[in-house]
DNA sequence: GTGTTTGCAAAGTGTTTGCAATTTA
DNA sequence: TAAATTGCAAACACTTTGCAAACAC
């Protein structure tokens, strides 16, 4: 057991570990790459280069699993503002976003930064699971 | 007062003329397809099928194109929720939508149906397009 | 050991493109 | 006739799947 590098690698672990999920090579890694920085908004095949630029094997297929997993159990949200594109939003906690139209890219908005007063009741039978704001920009 | 919106009918072809569009055989059929009934939320290949069924000979690629040409000119807006399904829809007017994650489906939310009182500036150099509120339902 | 996870390559889905033939103005 | 539009099929990007080998517990 190493002393300064082990922190993050035990941050991922807990995380898995609280997720119920088996912390694999690859899970850890990429838990790793995910969660042991900045907030961020990520698409598979980003993270799968990153992960190959780290020197660490995993194939996309795999990373595609591991992000649907970590979504699955709150570890991340999955967020479609583009037609064939899928970000995962590293941060879960209740804000909203800019898309950017020329980009394609995803910023945060805080949650207290927009204020929604009032909204519609689900249809009957159905439960609101997320509200969701976008704020789509252009120039 | 109502609260019910109703589209003035317009015959679609000075819907295409009022946008600048060559009224082609299967602009026509379309627009006809997509704007003499109620609003909706159609996928090209729900459209594409419903030109067959109407025995409108039309290529898929055409269908594609022509709903990117209706959403340029404003008389289509994309909405875009689930990863790899676009929907178009035919109410270009201020509104949301709930979206029903089982079933994939949308549901239009009127405009003052949701209080939206607080929206944060643009990032500098950037210009609000628009505001999407969706409201994910499950259930 | 036993059940889970991984990697690979193949298949799938929804969408776009290149280009010759057709149609519109 | 000239320019715009269409259809086809191939190409595309992204994602999922089937299954044998590798791995975690």
């Amino acid at each position: 057991m190493t002393m300064v590098t082990v922190r993050p690698y035990r941050h991922a672990l807990d995380r898995l570990r609280g997720a119920g999920l088996r912390p694999t090579r690859q899970r850890l890694a990429l838990a790793r790459l995910l969660f042991d920085g900045c907030d961020r908004h990520i698409s598979a095949e980003q993270l799968h280069s990153e992960a190959l630029t780290s020197n660490i094997r995993v194939s996309l297929a795999t990373v595609y699993n591991t992000l649907h997993q970590f979504t699955d159990v709150g570890l991340l949200r999955e967020i479609v503002v583009d037609a064939g594109r899928s970000y995962f939003d590293t941060n879960t906690s209740d804000h909203h976003h800019f898309f950017f139209e020329k980009s394609g890219k995803l910023a945060d908005i805080p949650a207290e930064m927009v204020g929604l007063t009032k909204i519609p009741d689900a249809p009957e039978g159905f439960n609101i699971s997320r509200v969701e704001v976008i704020v789509r920009v252009n120039g």
